[in-house]
DNA sequence: TGAAGATATGAGTAAATACTCACTTTCACC
DNA sequence: GGTGAAAGTGAGTATTTACTCATATCTTCA
């Protein structure tokens, strides 16, 4: 039913000036984008406003999607950057310490572009997300149930994806909805604090649950 | 000459047959909707899966827009049955109890309709959440505050406010993800047990962030 | 019963917009 | 400067789809 659309560039520019029409392009969606919504995005309101004809526009791009989908690429693309810094880091850390830079790195993805970030997360009309930001929340997902797997005696949790699992939509939701929605750098600071306090605590500190670690919960459970 | 539009104010159905037209419609909007997403939703192919001419359908609806709005109307106010219904309870319990049971009514909410609820939180185009979504979550987020003032001597935290944000984005984000994406019965139980150990252990139990309560931080700032 | 209003009809319209293509211009290379 | 390929053009087309309205059919109630 749902015929999947073609997202590759039907012609790949190999001249500068080329190069510099797909920037400029590309430029123009992304400044559309966040000025007038998904909506109000036309593909000639874009190649006019980047200074360029339709023609070119259908040169690069075989379809609005494929030119949303090149935007996405881009900012997932700095997103993972951002995070891929600081992974590493926090590997090397205590509990304590990797909560609480995962938390930093979290609010920083989240200052990178964060409107066109808001107008990709909640705009774009698609089933689920993307699936190459679904492959990058994966990779973290498995790095920090990594991580937690080597630092096993000192948690105190019942399923180590699960806790991955919970971390992750929990740093992420709420930073998210801070930085979008509701943002003064003042309440950041005590965010971080909180959820860091809240998080370490549920790792390190309490009682763990009634039945730990009984069944093989299923690595495919907690993606 | 002026061409004036027309405004048809929206009929109210006053006859038996033409409440029942109303359901019929509402009813093949919203199958139409899970089935084929926002996209695949047009005014023609609802009237005809209601058996009812597109007539019939701009009798009661002046826009497409109006149907899917009523759709919201009517599953935000399912929603928020189930929760009313559980909050007085928690209001009684002691904080484990109240997050306990919180978590349960979260997950009961994410049981009704799930598939309509995914589409119209994912895939209807519009800048933030409904009005009146947001209000229901405003609401739930004061009754919270309430609460974790009144038993504020059981409580370790600095910001009431922030606890509340913090413990609804937490519990919501969990939840819904694992309801909409990635649900087994299996796995509902477990998250349930460790977000409310989380949360229990943050409200109640951990060493308090660095500066408790320091400044006034606003009650605007956490809604 | 029959008139007046309510309800239903669905072919047709208007408008928006993604996308094309016949043509022109520019570039790379000799 | 000549030639072939790459790049660029933009008026126009094709399609989709929300929405209308003249007309027909039901309901109510005096």
């Amino acid at each position: 039913m749902t015929a999947r659309r073609r997202v590759r560039p039907r012609k790949l520019p190999t001249q500068a000036r080329a190069k510099a029409t797909v920037e400029v392009i590309v430029e123009a969606a992304a400044r559309i984008l966040v000025r007038h919504g998904f909506e109000g995005m036309t593909t000639n309101r874009v190649a006019e406003k980047a200074g360029v004809s339709v023609g070119s526009l259908y040169q690069y791009f075989p379809n609005k999607e494929s030119l949303v989908a090149e935007l996405e690429r881009r900012h997932h693309a700095e997103l993972r950057a951002a995070f891929e810094e600081a992974l590493p880091q926090a590997m090397a850390l205590d509990v304590a310490g990797a909560v609480s830079l995962l938390i930093q790195s979290a609010v920083k993805v989240h200052t990178i572009n964060p409107e066109l970030h808001r107008v990709l997360s909640e705009e774009i009309p698609r089933i689920g997300p993307a699936p190459e930001f679904k492959a990058f929340e994966q990779e973290v997902y498995e790095n920090l149930k990594a991580y937690f797997e080597a630092r096993r005696s000192e948690l105190c949790v019942p399923d180590t994806g699960l806790a991955a699992f919970i971390v992750l939509r929990t740093v992420e939701a709420s930073v998210h909805d801070t930085m979008i929605h509701q943002t003064t750098p003042q309440n950041l600071g005590l965010l971080g604090q909180e959820l860091s306090r809240m998080i370490t605590l549920y790792l390190t500190g309490g009682p763990v649950s009634a039945k730990p670690a009984r069944a093989k919960l299923g690595k495919a459970a907690w993606h």
